[in-house]
DNA sequence: CCCTCACCCTATGTATACACAGTGTATACC
DNA sequence: GGTATACACTGTGTATACATAGGGTGAGGG
């Protein structure tokens, strides 16, 4: 194709079709159960096959897609049982990050603050509250990311990578539980800045107390799932 | 690790490549920092290309090798950190795995009592303790099913994959460790049982305290990874 | 009206050809 | 003798052609 035109040929075809198609999951634009084919994502990230291919395959390995064989991509559904697993596993990472981040005295990222602001932004909360299928797919994000920066923080790789894995299920459930019950936005908020204070305070037992009861299943998202 | 299952089904090329590599690494025929070029694999397994980069893109995510651009597939070496990381993520996502099995009254299948016994036996040992490459790699296949045994009986299917991403890391440690010290053999053994037996008889406290000690990074290991 | 079966057609599985970057080596120069 | 540079070669990155399985659609029968 247009390989001649010598852009920066530090991100590959396979790299732009990884990412391409993980937005689309992430950003909701693809619908869970969609059987994704090769072709669509050829035309949307300008490669051939193969690289959308080997894509494909990295996303299967990291549970945005199922690779049903001889059948194609389908985006992967969350089920209700697999929405309690996915907090139950939050939940014991989490906690896990928070003991060594109150333990070794460990600072965790002034500008996580400003990110909540980010979160609560009047005009970025009306649009959720709106139902906009685009900003409760960012709010998703916001939140994975918060959570995901104490994770981060504590510097272990590996248990950077495992919960890195939780993100396609967490995304699923985040936006299901935000779409049904909007209201919880009001919940979301105060417990995130609790949180944010107690782990600032390298106050763990505040932190362990504020998360389980945020990381609790909504049962309206888990009828919804079954 | 289900390597005698399913002989029937229409194996795609794309699996008999991720297989025959995958089998590989473990067994450690291809030792770790290897450069690991397609066209070997292709040969091997008797397939062409692209079934084989779709391995690697599938292996890299499970991280069994690195895919550097440009470069290749290097089979992933385990750092120090690394070590410390995994051993402290195997105690965290097995401890968890504990709680659930005596805390639910789940048993634990009664056959993991004849895996020990295998994993025991003097034939299999003697080729251990004499440096048998295939044995050693073997027994540190036979230990992570030891230890997956417990993970996969909560039922919890995230839990079992956060747990199943550990094992390429487990494979390297385990394999150093029985290799530069065989007489860890005589340890572990007596302590895979009265791990067994502690869940068995759904007591936690006992479980715990054997683990932590069992899940203790070898210093002579440690050093040799630096 | 519903179920079944056969056909076609589309999308996947695989192989291969070509493009090009990175590495190694040999040669020339300092 | 050591270092720098140019060139060839090897192996990866990508596109594309071809084979084939699986599903959709239509007609025919119950």
């Amino acid at each position: 194709m247009d390989q001649s035109l010598g852009q920066s040929r530090a991100i590959t075809a396979g790299e732009r079709a990884y990412q391409w198609t993980r937005e689309a999951i992430l950003s909701g634009r693809i619908p869970e159960g969609t059987f994704l084919e090769e072709k669509l994502v050829c035309d949307e990230a300008g490669v051939s096959r193969t690289p959308v291919r080997e894509a494909f395959h990295r996303l299967a390995a990291e549970k945005f897609i199922d690779l049903l064989p001889r059948r194609g991509a389908q985006v992967r559904r969350v089920t209700a049982g697999e929405l309690f697993e996915t907090y139950e596993m939050r939940l014991l990472l989490e906690l896990h990050g928070f003991r060594i981040l109150c333990g070794k005295n460990i600072d965790i990222p002034a500008w996580l603050s400003e990110h909540l602001d980010r979160m609560e932004d009047p005009e970025r909360v009306a649009r959720v509250r709106a139902g906009d299928r685009d900003a409760i797919a960012e709010h998703a994000k916001m939140d994975f990311f918060f959570h995901f920066s104490f994770v981060k923080a504590t510097g272990n790789s590996i248990l950077i990578d495992l919960y890195t894995s939780l993100q396609p299920r967490h995304q699923r459930i985040a936006v299901s539980a935000v779409s049904l019950r909007p209201k919880r936005l009001e919940v979301i908020a105060p417990e995130h800045r609790t949180l944010l204070k107690a782990l600032t305070d390298h106050d763990y037992d505040t932190a362990e107390r504020t998360l389980r009861h945020h990381l609790r299943p909504d049962e309206t998202v888990v009828s919804h799932l079954r």
